[in-house]
DNA sequence: GATTTTATGTCAGTGTTGTTGACTTTCCAA
DNA sequence: TTGGAAAGTCAACAACACTGACATAAAATC
């Protein structure tokens, strides 16, 4: 059970007996975790008639507020077209507020308003709650190896973007 | 840097310190890398002009022979209408054959072709390559982690599922 | 100062993938 | 023989992505 194979040699290059059974598992654990992941936002979005396309939004815009249009482009990787019919309804249901940029006044900046702070605190108190309660399931070694793994997976531009995010808040 | 918190209280009940902000950073990190973890077959897709539901259904296709449509619906988790477009499509290219079954004959067992099994060897390569360098990039102990927290993430029902495939093959 | 580039927004059209609802055919089982 | 489950089909629709073309304002550059 808790018996590892050999994994490390000598040259302190680690090296990894991995079958294709192995990593056919971990996909499939990603396509199911996913699912459950993105759950209970859906449940909630679905009431007030948003998408996924919507939460994210919400959630780049709570994470980094007066992040401009651009920005939030390359976060989701998403055309302007795209991004710019979810921020439409966000802005005309007073979710988000759109202000145009004092030094460049081109740049729009993002932030929620309170209403959107709201729906956000709703959306990720309930992704929260199922987080803690894979980490808490998992326990406290798991985590760590949870983020590294999904952090390798990243393509080195999100990566980017993931660590930016990171660094704004605490280690 | 290898310093761990104290995790672990004297009743042998496991306390994890989770913090908002770790939490969130767990949920982002689910964000970021699934995009990485579709990026690699979603190219492959689009040269033959496939999607992601025709993925899923070669895969789950590859991965149990001879399942019926009801069983891929249940493990999908869309509806038969959904899963009947793509279904047909592979069909018709001929990667994909419906057997009636022979004991009850409503039922359609799905299996691959030799063209399928092609195209799904040439998917799952490229998804197993990914997830092969995460795992050593992050080590060894990382990916029992990694499959601990996602398979704690999943809906009951799905967890289900995805034990019944573990199952099937090795350990 | 004129030109080009950048940031943003918008309109129109298209494709994939999901949904509901209604209906038919097949066929097992009570 | 009748009820219901399994499978398939058709139609309509919605969310969310895409491309391409175009408009506007402001910054940057020549």
């Amino acid at each position: 059970m808790t018996e590892t194979r050999p994994s490390a040699l000598p040259g302190g290059q680690s090296l990894l007996f991995l079958t294709d059974e192995q990593l056919r598992k971990g996909i499939e654990a990603m396509f199911f975790a996913y699912r459950g992941f993105t759950a209970d936002p859906d449940r909630i979005l679905e009431e007030k008639s948003y998408g996924r396309a919507h939460h994210r939004a919400i959630h780049f815009i709570s994470r980094s507020p007066g992040t401009t249009v651009n920005n939030l482009l390359s976060i989701l990787g998403v055309t302007k077209q795209s991004l710019n019919r979810v921020l439409r309804t966000l802005i005309e249901d007073g979710l988000v507020e759109s202000r145009v940029g004092t030094r460049d006044k081109r740049e729009r900046h993002l932030f929620l308003t309170d209403v959107g702070e709201a729906l956000e605190r709703e959306l990720s108190d309930a992704q929260r709650t199922r987080m803690r309660a894979a980490y808490r399931e998992a326990g406290p070694e798991a985590v760590q190896g949870f983020r590294a793994v999904l952090e390798a997976m990243m393509d080195p531009e999100l990566r980017r973007h993931f660590n930016r995010l990171k660094e704004a808040q605490d280690g």
